[in-house]
DNA sequence: TATAATAGCTAATGTGATTAGCTAAAAAGA
DNA sequence: TCTTTTTAGCTAATCACATTAGCTATTATA
C-alpha cells in the first residue's frame, strides 16, 4: 500500500491542521487531502469516523499537555512548581489553539474517557500539593480551582476575549500569585487529617 | 402569514433546543421543525444563515447572563456581592448548558461583537470592585481572573469533568473564598494611583 | 382598490460524512 | 515458492443538512 497511514500519523496531522488552519478545518476531506488519500480511506483506521477521530484528537491533546506539565514541574517545589505547571499549561494552549479547542470537546464523548485523559495532569498537581500542609479535601478543591482557572483563562485568551490593552501575561501572573496567596492563608491553621479518601478523578 | 416568526422567537427557541436537546441539535432543520416551518424560511429572518443565528444566540446568552448577574449583585457589597455574582454565573451555566456552550463560540465570530457582549458582565464586576482599595490595573487583573475561573469551572462542571465524589459546590465555594483571601492580601499595601486608563473591554 | 413588500413555500444545488463493494498489495502459511 | 487471506486503498452511491432560486399568497400601504 502506498500511503502507509496509521492512527498516530493521522492524529498528528489532524492536530497540525487544527492548529494551523483552525478546528473547523479538521474534516475528513481536508485531512485525507493533506495525507494524500481519499476520505473514505480514513475509515479503515477510524471505524467510528469523524467522531472517533475527534475523540482521539482530544485524548492526544491531553496526553501531550500532560507530558509538558510533567517536564515543567521537574526540579521545582511548592509555589515554583505550581507556577511552572500553570505557565506550561497556558503556553501549550497558546501554542496549540486548535488542539486545545479540540480538547474541550468533552460533551461529544462520554466522560469516562475524558476523565482518564485529564488524570495525568491532575496527578502532577497532587504530587506538588503533597508538599503543602493541606488535607486531601483541600487538595481536591485546589486542583479543581486551578483546572477551572487555567482552562477558562487560556480559552478566553486564545479567542481574543481579553480586549484590554493591559498585559495578559501580567494578569496571568497576578492571578496565580493571588490564588497562591489565598492558599497560603489556609496553611497551618488546618488539621491535616480527614476521613476523605482521595479518588483518582478530580 | 401564518407562523409570525421574528428574530427573538427564533433565538429563544434555539436557546431552548440547545438546553434541552444539546447544542448539536441547533440546526436549521430542527429549529424550523420546532417552529412549524420549513428550514429555508428561516433565511427570511437570518440572512446569514446558521452562522448568523449562532452569533445571535451567543449574544442572547451573554445578555441574559448579564441581567442575572446584575440582579444578583443588587443590595450587596464587597465580598458578598462578588460571591453573589459568581454564584449567579455558575447557576446560569448549570441551568443553561446548551446556551452556555453557545456563548463560548467566540472563535467563529470576530471578537468585536463578543467583546461588547461580555461588556455588561464586566461592568458589574468593576462596579463591585470599586468599593475595594485597588488600583485600576489591579481591578482589570481581578476581573480577568474571575472571568477565567468562572468560565473554566462552569464549563468543566457542565461537562461532567469533575469526576471526584467531593461536592463540587464546596469546591466552588472554597475557590471563591481562596481567591477573595488572596485579594484581601493586596489591600492597604498598595498605592491607589496609576496612569492606567480603564478601557471598556477586559 | 391597486401596488408593493414580505414571509412562507417547493425544488434544486452543493458540501461533506458515510456506506458498499472492488482491487491490488502485503502478509501468512503450505 | 505458490496459494490464500488480509487489508489499505480506491470509486461510486447515498444521506443529511445548509443554502439558493424562484414562486405565491398574505399583509401592509398608497
Amino acid at each position: 500500500m502506498k500511503a502507509c497511514l496509521n492512527k498516530t500519523t493521522i492524529i498528528e496531522m489532524a492536530a497540525k491542521i487544527a492548529d494551523e488552519r483552525g478546528i473547523a478545518n479538521v474534516t475528513l476531506k481536508v485531512l485525507a487531502a493533506e495525507l494524500g488519500v481519499k476520505s473514505p480511506s480514513l475509515y479503515k483506521h477510524f471505524n467510528g469516523g469523524l467522531d472517533e477521530l475527534n475523540k482521539e484528537l482530544m485524548l492526544y491533546g491531553w496526553h501531550t499537555l500532560e507530558s509538558k506539565i510533567t517536564k515543567a514541574a521537574i526540579g521545582k517545589a511548592k509555589d515554583d512548581a505550581i507556577m511552572a505547571i500553570c505557565y506550561a499549561y497556558r503556553n501549550f494552549a497558546a501554542g496549540h489553539k486548535g488542539l486545545f479547542e479540540a480538547m474541550q470537546w468533552y460533551n461529544m464523548y462520554q466522560s469516562e474517557e475524558h476523565l482518564q485523559a485529564t488524570q495525568g495532569m491532575i496527578s502532577v498537581f497532587f504530587q506538588v500539593l503533597d508538599s503543602y500542609e493541606l488535607n486531601e479535601e483541600q487538595k481536591v478543591h485546589i486542583v479543581r480551582m486551578f483546572r477551572g482557572f487555567l482552562q477558562g483563562f487560556s480559552s478566553i485568551e486564545s479567542h481574543g476575549g481579553y480586549g484590554n490593552p493591559l498585559s495578559i501575561n501580567d494578569s496571568f501572573d497576578f492571578a496565580l500569585k493571588t490564588i497562591l496567596n489565598g492558599i497560603h492563608d489556609l496553611q497551618g491553621g488546618m488539621e491535616n487529617e480527614t476521613n476523605f479518601e482521595r479518588c483518582q478523578p478530580v
